[in-house]
DNA sequence: GCCGTTTTCGGCCCGACTGTTTTCAGTCG
């Protein structure tokens, strides 16, 4: 089935191995050495060592050559002298020792079995010494002829629970793009709601984190119904929903099921005392609460998922809200997007937790369609949804003709809708000068939720003029310099599939057009979030010459798109690039798509001082790169 | 394996569920 991943590729070696690959190989390693019953500390310094290179900005390879200053690699926490060597080991040689001791004995496809439900290191190192079975298929056939009978703590049982599990593995072995586990969050909450006496239904896990994809769906629910005595009936419930495939267990305040989709969803019913503890510790990341129980320890309190006590006489010291533990340890609110264990801890400690980007923050949207080419809407129709939504002004962005399928805009069309745009734009203006009609009275009202000092809002509304171009194989646009010298606005994708290397192509393609507009990278095209793939395009560096060449650098809001990741994200701002989150809004509902950008941008630490398009209009306009 | 400094060794997070147990190991989150 599907081919084992412990076999790096060639081309994967020196300074290309990226970080996700290191990390994936470090993993892989502690794994072997789970299966090998290795000493569990010794385990868990790989895993820690993993997670602390898949979280690095700059690519480890490039600190890892024997020239490189020796103290760089040791500087990243979880990094000591030995995962230090291992690591330059493995950018050498795409190996390293132990690596190698350990594929001597065990088969890298064991690493598959680990992925299936129920099976552990100790189940998996007992099936290869017991059976000599190293991989799912000889693992099914031997559980299909009953062969695992004959083993301890393996009755029907658990043989049948497997056969299920390899099977559900075959059809499903992927993750949830969050806007998907999102949906479902949405739709299962909405049936438990139905029973009396629930009043809280909060997402947790990764999906309250705003992780990219989700593993699986953890719900927290609360209310009078939730209470100890009372709660069984609220289980059954649950239970007994509609769109429950496979009900995988059941116990005192605890569903588990699956959807037809393969989802797996936990329900965990609370009483209110201790939803605070709850909802902190379904939420993670495993290593924020590991961080945070070894924080109660010194303090000589105790944390788990019911409350934070006092160990001396277990008195409860916090439970019902999450803000209550986290001041009771000495430490400011933590929001969710920040709990990875990546410094928010310290910062909590020391007040300096960034005030993270909210969506009303925004005050421009800047890549949006209409049904000049492919969007659903008209430019009047886009404009007052984003007027709705308290937006200052927008762009107008549309495609150009190399994009056929389309309906992309040619030079005449390109001026020609540019020319009705500045007419509606035109239009609002006058009826928000009149202070007339329901657009002015929407607008008013958003601008005095957000400034409630302000006498009397200055601003109007404006449409800017725009276009996506499309990037021809040699370069260059597919519409002329003069036609997009008259545009406010022009989205010149950078993405793969080009000859060149991607720093010359996009040197060449951000300098072949001098005019005063943004340029703005990003959909790296064939991007697969679900299987966790490299971007096609290498971020890491077209992401600098956009710094230097000062063109702005956009965070597409849109899930099913290409967003920049968290990690690209902070890069971005430790380059200096101007960023700016938008929609690329195909019809007036996508407008509300920007929530799921705001996530990556919080999970990067990002502050409203971090976009440009968190400015008034004047400003913005004046960040955008200069005629030269 | 890493970390810390009351360092150079000793510590490193916690509870529930499952299947198989007659008292618990292994897995999971």
């Amino acid at each position: 089935m599907q081919a084992s991943t412990i076999d790096a590729a060639p081309w994967a070696f020196g300074l290309l191995m990226d970080n996700i690959t290191l990390a994936r190989l470090l993993d892989e390693t502690a794994a072997l050495l789970e299966i090998d019953a290795a000493d569990p500390f010794r385990i868990r310094s790989y895993r820690r060592a993993a997670e602390a290179v898949e979280q690095q900005t700059t690519r480890l390879a490039t600190l890892a050559t024997p020239d490189a200053d020796p103290k760089a690699l040791l500087a990243i926490p979880g990094i000591g002298k030995g995962m230090a060597q291992n690591i330059r080991d493995l950018v050498a040689t795409g190996s390293m020792p132990l690596r190698e001791e350990l594929l001597q004995k065990y088969r890298p496809t064991m690493l598959e079995l680990l992925r299936l439900p129920g099976m552990g290191p100790k189940t998996v190192a007992m099936l290869h010494s017991a059976l000599q079975i190293a991989d799912i298929d000889a693992l099914e056939a031997a559980a299909k002829r009953g062969d695992l009978l004959t083993l301890p703590r393996m009755g029907q049982k658990f043989t049948d629970k497997l056969i299920k599990g390899i099977e559900d593995h075959r059809r499903n072995a992927s993750r949830f793009r969050i806007d998907v586990a999102r949906e479902h969050a949405e739709r299962i909450s909405e049936l438990i709601r139905q029973f009396p006496g629930i009043d809280t239904i909060t997402p947790a896990g990764s999906l309250r984190r705003g992780r990219e994809t989700c593993g699986d769906l953890d719900l927290l629910v609360t209310g009078p119904a939730c209470e100890a005595d009372v709660v069984a009936a609220a289980v059954e419930h649950v239970a007994s929903l509609p769109l429950i495939d496979k009900l995988l267990a059941k116990g005192q305040n605890k569903v588990s099921f699956t959807l037809r989709n393969g989802l797996q969803v936990d329900v965990r019913l609370l009483p209110r005392a201790s939803y605070g503890a709850a909802l902190q510790y379904f939420t993670g990341s495993k290593h924020h609460n590991v961080a945070l129980r070894q924080r109660a320890i010194k303090r000589g309190l105790t944390l788990s998922e019911y409350a934070l006590l006092r160990l001396e006489d277990n008195k409860i010291i916090a439970a019902e809200t999450e803000q209550d533990i986290y001041n009771a340890l000495d430490l400011d609110y933590i929001a969710p997007e920040l709990r990875e264990n990546c410094g928010e801890l310290e910062a909590a400690e020391k007040h300096t937790l960034p005030h993270l980007i909210v969506r009303s923050d925004l005050r421009g949207d800047l890549h949006m369609h209409t049904t000049e080419s492919d969007g659903g809407n008209s430019i009047r129709e886009m404009a007052e949804a984003a007027i709705g939504r308290g937006l200052e002004y927008i762009a107008i962005t549309d495609h150009s003709k190399n994009l056929a399928m389309t309906n992309g805009m040619d030079d005449t069309r390109a001026l020609a809708h540019a020319k009705r745009i500045r007419e509606v734009s035109a239009e609002l203006a006058e009826e928000f000068a009149a202070r007339r009609g329901p657009q002015w009275a929407r607008y008013e009202r958003r601008l005095k939720d957000k400034e409630p000092n302000a006498t009397e809002p200055t601003i109007p509304f404006r449409i800017l003029t725009g276009v996506e171009v499309d990037i021809l194989l040699d370069g260059t646009l597919d519409l002329e310099d003069a036609t997009l010298a008259q545009l406010d606005i022009v989205i010149a994708s950078v993405h793969s599939g080009f000859n060149q290397t991607q720093e010359e192509m996009t040197a060449r393609v951000l300098r072949s057009t001098e005019n005063p507009y943004v340029q703005i990278l990003g959909h790296p095209t064939g991007r697969k979030v679900l299987q966790r793939e490299p971007y096609k395009i290498d971020l890491a560096q077209v992401l600098p010459v956009a710094a230097r060449l000062g063109v702005a650098v956009e965070h597409n809001a849109a899930p099913a798109r290409s967003d920049l990741s968290d990690l690209h994200l902070r890069q971005a701002k430790e380059l200096g690039c101007k960023l700016i989150v938008n929609t690329d809004a195909h019809s007036i509902g996508d407008l509300d798509q920007i929530d799921h950008g705001i996530v990556q941008l919080r999970r990067a630490w990002l502050t409203a001082q971090d976009l440009i398009n968190t400015q008034p209009i004047d400003q913005f306009l004046s960040t955008l790169r200069p005629r030269p």
